[in-house]
DNA sequence: CTGAAAGCGCTTACAG
DNA sequence: CTGAAAGCGCTTACAG
């Protein structure tokens, strides 16, 4: 019965500078030198106050410190959705980004909706925040021009396009890795190889459909717009987008999926059809989460360094805090295809 | 180049309630009724300083009112690590319930860590937090006493053991849950079933078992030692031991995993076997994770509501916030079953 | 209905 | 080396 109720017992006042000072038998600035390690105390007078400050366990009040110096020691991560690996490894990375940097990560999920988009814009102008990093933002959004209006320095990771080219930011090599994903099924063998994609208006998808076209076109090959499907980069859409291209006349012997939860759905369409992955259809995924290597089978995809793209975001970040200059306003992470067992040669020739 | 630009020239001083009362010809007192919508103010006045505040776009700072009241409006989450979908989920249903009660969620991840978790406990008693959501913190952990000695108000997600009857915490029916998933494994014909664990030092592993045991029992059968596998929560030990299973002289025909991770693993060992799930080998989960519905083939699995477990541990927070008393201390949600396509009868009767 | 005064806990010049 | 004074931006009694 220890622990709650000492907690509401002991309801006694916080330990304040002036306590400390009171004990030292020394005024309140000469204690904050001490807690700020300043010049301009004795030796034995700060050894004295270092003492007392153990002694009363004092420990300073953040909200005294903000208002004097205006800095919070924290900075808001901003996702649209919860709802996928993919803003998890984002999230892992900036966070221990922040970490390091001895801040904090307030995580703010606005749902695309502009209510809470709102509220989470007051919570910023209200200078709760040092700074903010957002996720699959669009260069559109009101949001942004409040943020640069009232002065909070952001940063945008993966963006849905339409930046300016003065807004930080920090995305992935998306055609060159829907290039490569590409090459790596013609080189299979594979000549029917179809895409799904991401939503049309984002950048992302739009950049990766043409690394698949430049691949398919450098092989020589014809592009089929119906082996071009694009959704949401979600499981439904891997699973509903297959089940209709199995449907074809000339069904494809290979998917490229835009994420590796469509992957997941592509699997299930295929499992459905009984056809197995990669004996009779070959996928190759995008984004390459933690699931993904524990999938059955392993699914091959391209990596997009996520967390290291939270890290650079909280780098930027923090230079834009201290004011210091940008080395670049863009940064391009390089993605990576990981070779894993959902892929083989097509059955037939 | 419109945004950054702006913003480096706009370095202008933020607007403070003195400047409102300054342009709106009222004292600053005046304009703070105004913005809590207290009485005491002339219909007229009440107008006049309000159409300021919005021409001024003034929006009050933060810092300056938890100075004044002492709330900062931040709740800090602590969890250990963020590599599992299971603890995502907590954190979507924790940040969900911060959010409508208007309050932010600083996501602080200790990784286990001394140090970390030090640099935390400075953070959570510099008053710069409210209150605490800490997952899996066990009982003997001084932070739960430093904590309640400095009165910072907390609740405990699905605790690892060792908590006083005092502390609020917030967890699961592991045992009904494992015995509900060996029950059904039972029904379906199966005798030979084996049980993946977690740490034997957590307590939900020691209920899941009790429970597990409890159902053989019932059912008249022996429990046989070499089926219970200790070992983490993460895919290697499904991997790992349910290879070690598989060369038992009588393998079990059906393997009950102590998380859905773990059941990946066990998946990877079929195929690495070339069995079949469900055919050749049942499998059940625990966790209901989502990729478990979208598993290769979904996956069987007790689920425990996770998101849910974080909604109820903010809700008791926040009376603890409110200085409201708690139903009670402990509060345990129900896990249920979830049948998916990860089991069928033993291939032999 | 309105505003002068005090104070939340700290830090930063500045005077001694 | 030490401390009195002012101020960060706000709110809460309190007097008029």
């Amino acid at each position: 019965v220890p622990l709650m109720s000492e907690k509401s017992t002991v309801a006694e006042r916080r330990c304040t500078i002036a306590d400390v000072a009171l004990a030292a038998c020394v005024s309140v600035p000469t204690v904050s030198k001490v807690l700020n390690n300043q010049n301009g105390v004795a030796k034995a007078t700060r050894e004295r106050v270092q003492q007392v400050i153990v002694e009363l366990g004092y420990v300073s009040s953040r909200a005294a410190r903000s208002l004097r110096n205006g800095q919070t020691g924290v900075v808001d991560l901003v996702v649209l959705r919860l709802d996928s690996p993919y803003i998890f490894e984002i999230i892992a990375g900036v966070e221990e980004g922040l970490s390091r940097a001895g801040l904090r990560m307030a995580l703010t999920v606005t749902h695309d909706k502009l209510q809470r988009e709102r509220r989470w814009l007051e919570t910023v102008i209200d200078r709760a925040t040092d700074g903010a990093i957002l996720v699959l933002a669009h260069g559109q959004s009101d949001r942004l021009d409040a943020l640069a209006q009232h002065g909070v320095p952001f940063v945008v990771v993966d963006h849905r396009g339409g930046l300016g080219a003065q807004v930080p930011s920090v995305g992935a090599t998306n055609w060159a890795g829907a290039r490569s994903a590409t090459e790596y099924l013609l080189s299979l063998g594979h000549r029917r190889i179809a895409l799904i994609s991401g939503p049309p208006s984002y950048e992302c998808s739009h950049d990766r459909e043409e690394g698949y076209r430049a691949a398919l076109q450098a092989a020589g090959l014809p592009v089929h717009p119906a082996y071009i499907r694009p959704g949401e980069f979600v499981y439904d859409t891997g699973l509903v987008e297959t089940t209709a291209l199995l449907d074809l006349p000339e069904p494809p012997t290979a998917v490229f999926a835009g994420s590796d939860l469509q992957a997941m759905g592509v699997y299930a369409a295929a499992r459905a059809r009984g056809l197995l992955v990669p004996h009779d259809l070959s996928v190759v995924g995008f984004d390459d989460v933690p699931m993904s290597a524990t999938a059955n089978p392993p699914l091959t995809t391209v990596r997009q360094p996520l967390a290291d793209m939270g890290l650079v975001a909280t780098s930027m970040l923090l230079r834009l805090l201290n004011d210091e200059p940008l080395d670049s306003m863009g940064m391009v992470l390089p993605t990576s295809l990981v070779y894993r067992d959902s892929c083989a040669p097509p059955r037939e020739g």
